[in-house]
DNA sequence: ATGAAAGCGCTAACAT
DNA sequence: ATGTTAGCGCTTTCAT
């Protein structure tokens, strides 16, 4: 591979001509310009990206810390995360974490060894205070809610959360369970908080079995039909944080002809494409917005400016699952 | 940020060996190794990682090229390719180009750059042969079948369609409808082609409205219902290559209330979850192995060993949206 | 507008 | 077993 030596020899330049040259500076005539582009050509040359890395000291890569790639909220997130950064000329690498601390630990080497020049996590298993001790290496941006400082873009998930309980208790239910991915490991508590409040103001007595954790996909959503058969004591709702595992749940007591009074009601959150298309009602949160803000978060710590909290809309919207009673 | 030297200084050896504790070389005195190993706690040092690329000339760093991440087929086969990626050492970087010709030369600019030290191409817009001139910058495995001189991870998507078309016919349909994504625009003619023979055999007429492309979404499947129902001669049954798109007509004919006898027929490829759940037919195809294999081709051809195609085992698995009517 | 030269931080061939 | 030193290829300050 040639190198820029060699393309300064052939135009007969300085080497730093031709880096002004590669660098699209002012103030290089025209000419020689011509030059450099032709000697270039000629030899078929590349800039060596590592060489320009170690000279500027950072590389235009973006690192983005995730449990699986392989499902809707997180893809969605990338996504938006990712239309951003390629308009502004940023790569990101992928790091798949499986919520195993230690590969987190690895995303966060990768920050301090500056393979990325920033960090952006969409789950964490290790403690927010833990991540953000690395700040120092580079900007790190949350997708949750957290009182830590720094840059975090989130939905107000509790308060989401207690808009939903009130719609299932609108609808006539008292006895609701609870279904939560692992998804926001570090905000269950806040949820689950707000669901023994609203519980207790219902004089409701909760049974700890209503509170379901881990539940992530479709196959986890069929399987929570089965748990839900075999409980002692059923509720008659659900709020799910996947539309994926609500999906699951709801084709499974349509495949056993759960007669429509029976059937538990179904509160979703999400709103992917296959709650629309099952006609699941479900809690509306952005997530590509989530992604593109998450970047632009990202974007301004970069540039030196203070770290910003941002909290995105969400909505509800009312479909199939659940259904008022007025007659109550 | 300290460096080697300066490790070197307080540990008071040369910066040779504590490039050889760094890289775990072998002959490093017991003692001197503990202090380096000390200054650098002390000094809290981490190596500079793009010395180190610009040094060896390579960055451990893998490129993955796709339309898009939020779709299962993409986001399966990137888990399969991560998980052998980091059970390796490597890391990878994501290349979005939503089948654009021009997002495809920037990730083969990043491998000439070596940005990435190769490519693992799971759709493209490109030629085969464009893309392969850049292999003498790295190596570039691809995710369909090719005659091409490369190394190729593939199911025999023409072999597995007729099987499909053959099963679509045992059922008792001749009027068949194929829906492709676009997800293997170079494969699409070898798929058309068999379809146009084995329509011919049957002595099918084709309506050229039956050869339907670009659908990858549930709601592409969806929208595809209301065409289906807008067609002058409407087929009996639809081949789809995608689960979320027979997912999205599935729905759309159940929502419909469409006869048992009218509903058309459906056949699908992939596999999720999704298709298990809704019953779907499907012909299975191990897209994880996929994105494994398509690693280890990387890895081979990293290693210098010669290119190798490899063709994955697909299966047809008959559930409740093709019956096989005896009685014809 | 252009060039010389000093880094950026690490690796590895070579010498001892 | 350890050290010296010459790269790796580009950027950028400073001088002219």
């Amino acid at each position: 591979m040639s190198n820029i030596r060699e393309i300064a020899k052939r135009a007969g330049v300085s080497v730093t001509t031709v880096s002004r040259v590669l660098n699209h500076h002012p103030y290089v005539k025209e000419e020689k310009r011509a030059l450099v582009l032709k000697a270039m050509e000629e030899l078929k040359y590349t800039r060596n990206i590592h060489a320009v890395h170690l000279a500027k000291g950072y590389s235009n890569m973006l690192g983005i810390v995730l449990p699986t790639i392989n499902h809707s909220y997180f893809s969605g997130l990338v996504t938006g995360i990712a239309d951003k950064a390629q308009a502004h000329g940023m790569h990101f690498a992928l790091f798949q974490t499986g919520y195993d601390p230690l590969k987190e630990k690895e995303a966060l080497m990768s920050l301090k060894e500056r393979r990325v020049d920033g960090l952006i996590f969409c789950s964490n298993a290790l403690n927010d205070q833990d991540i953000l001790k690395w700040q120092e290496s580079g900007p790190i941006i949350f997708c949750h809610p957290t009182d830590d400082i720094c840059s975090a873009v989130s939905i107000a998930h509790d308060q989401a959360f207690k808009e939903g309980l009130d719609h299932l208790v609108a609808c006539g239910h008292q006895k609701i369970a609870i279904v939560l991915a692992r998804t926001e490991g570090a905000n269950s508590e806040s949820r689950i908080q707000a669901y023994r409040e609203k519980m207790h103001v219902l004089n409701q007595e909760i049974d700890e079995r209503w509170i379901i954790e881990g539940k992530l996909t479709l196959f986890d959503g069929q399987q929570l039909f089965f748990e839900w058969q075999t409980m002692k004591s059923q509720p008659t709702a659900f709020m799910i944080t996947t539309d994926e595992v609500s999906a699951g749940f709801l084709l499974e007591t349509q495949r056993h002809n759960i007669q429509v009074g029976e059937s538990p009601a179904i509160l979703s959150f999400q709103n992917e494409q296959l709650s629309e298309a099952l006609e699941i009602s479900t809690i509306d949160i952005p997530i590509k917005q989530m992604g593109q803000e998450a970047f632009d978060l990202y974007d301004r710590a970069q540039k030196g400016k203070p770290p910003e909290k941002r909290v995105l809309p969400y909505r509800l919207i009312q479909r199939n699952t659940t259904v008022l009673k007025n007659n109550r």
